[in-house]
RNA sequence: CGGGGUGUGGUGUAACGGCUAACAUUCCUGUUUUGGGAACAGGCGACUCAGGGUUCGAAUCCCUGCACCCCGACCA
């Protein structure tokens, strides 16, 4: 677990839920994250992560981190500030070449910029350690905040001015010992999809390349609020963005000519960068042969914060957000109806237990609030299961467990509780 | 960056150029209530985004700026 507590009392939790959805906010994911206070607003596409939010947000990170530790990931940390210098030889300061930088000066004198990637500062720290073909391949990733001046920000969380990225950066000797690598990482991010929840909506889509291949790959997850247009093959399992939809596409792929349009979300992007960076920088190995080569990379990237969004625009209804069990902020939502008799006491004493077990568990101990705010809340939040302990429930012999995927929950004993959250 | 739209208590809305800017919700006090956003009573909270202008009089009309939303373009 990423975090050392696993409880929260409700009525402790500084964020409140709300009825309404600011005005300024249209897209769902910002409505339902704002009014369950995972999330607060700062500017147009700048927001903070509250208590609430954090938790998913480190929760997603995780199950990236454990992903990218399977395939040998290194995980390393940058910064944001960088090193004009760098992005000039690969002609990618100037504002007429790249315009979403966030541009600024030191008191000293001279131009810095936040990053908006890294491929030029994880190139430079690169040539310090790569000098054989003994030291490769290897791959490094990082979470990071990344900056991009985005002409028009929206959607929510899911295209902000600063945002979460997980990045990752292959070094390979040359392009079969790329290839077998770039094939692992689709593997990764089909698990990561597959974990968070949308792995059912996510599709590996053939979108432009570069200098160095054909095409990059996408992931991109089907939903009406998505800012790209695909063409999916149903029966392979494929797509095709917009950009490259083109006969000769289809023709390459060799598949039949049987697409239907979607909107979907890039969720992820993995491509090969070739030897532009190492070249441009520096980066080189020496080969068995007292030879020497430019080293062969590729890039990858998922925008953490974008999932988060995206889960929510996917997987929610109308009565609020549903977290799948991997990504919930909490795995209990246990409420307390009423302090008649010993409510209170039962509930206190159910939570002490589940706390002891190691499950997460979100305490609704508030007191003066009616049991439909508390069940409205509940649904908002999203918790994969919710414990009702009341009058009721006691009578019955025990305590109501729902999940928020099901209309009707049931009375369960203590003993069946512990057994099912095992 | 082109186009469209919007700025009014914490939040959501209302108010003909004319009374002390209204209603709901949130919040606070009290009583009651506790299985689907409860009831009653009382109360706090707004220089109507900023600056200028028109007018006897501006939340309302005009100008400038800023902010935000939407469509498009852009997106290493």
């Amino acid at each position: 677990m990423p975090f050392s507590t696993n409880r929260m009392l409700q009525s402790k939790l500084f964020t409140k839920t709300r009825k309404e959805a600011p005005a300024d906010e249209q897209s769902k994911n910002a409505e339902l994250l704002i009014r369950g206070g995972f999330i607060h607003k700062e500017m147009a596409g700048v927001y903070s992560y509250l208590p609430l939010g954090l938790r998913v947000l480190k929760n997603i990170e995780e199950i990236v981190r454990e992903e990218m530790t399977a395939i040998g990931g290194q995980e390393l940390l940058m910064p944001a500030l960088q090193d004009k210098v760098l992005w000039e030889r690969t002609d990618r300061w100037d504002d007429e070449k790249v315009d979403n930088w966030f541009k600024t000066k030191f008191k000293s004198g001279g131009d810095t910029g936040l990053g908006i990637t890294h491929e030029e500062p994880l190139t430079q720290v690169m040539s310090e350690y790569v000098q054989s073909y003994k030291d490769l391949p290897f791959s490094v990733y990082q979470f990071q905040t990344k900056f991009r001046n985005e002409m028009r920000a929206k959607s929510g969380i899911m295209r902000g001015r600063e945002f979460l990225m997980k990045d990752l950066y292959s070094f390979s000797r040359d392009e079969n010992e790329h290839i077998e690598f770039y094939e692992k990482v689709k593997q990764a991010y089909k698990n990561i999809f597959s974990r968070i929840g949308i792995g059912h909506l996510t599709y590996l889509t053939f979108a432009s390349g570069g200098i160095f291949s054909k095409f990059s790959h996408e992931f991109q997850t089907l939903s009406s609020s998505g800012e790209d247009t695909i063409y999916l093959h149903e029966k392979e399992g494929i797509a095709i963005n917009k950009e490259v939809f083109t006969p000769d596409v289809k023709k390459d792929l060799g598949i039949s000519d049987d697409f239907t349009e979607y909107r979907a979300i890039e969720v992820g992007n993995i491509f090969t960068l070739g030897t532009r960076f190492s070249e441009a920088l520096g980066l080189s190995y020496k080969d068995e042969k007292d030879g020497s080569a430019p080293v062969f990379m590729g890039s990858y990237g998922i925008g953490v914060s974008r999932l988060m969004g995206t889960i929510v625009e996917v997987l929610s209804d109308d009565k609020g957000i549903i977290w799948p069990e991997e990504v919930a902020p909490f795995r209990v939502h246990l409420l307390s109806l009423g302090a008649k008799n010993d409510v209170t006491e039962k509930a206190r004493e159910l939570y002490d237990a589940l706390v002891e077990k190691g499950i997460d568990v979100l305490f609704d101990d508030r007191e003066d609030i009616g049991a439909g705010e508390k069940f409205a809340d509940a649904d908002l939040l999203g918790i994969p299961y919710r414990v009702v302990v009341s009058e009721r429930s006691l009578k019955d012999g025990g305590y109501e467990v729902k999940k928020r995927t099901e209309e009707k929950g049931e009375v369960l004993s203590l003993e069946k509780i512990f057994e099912m959250f095992r």
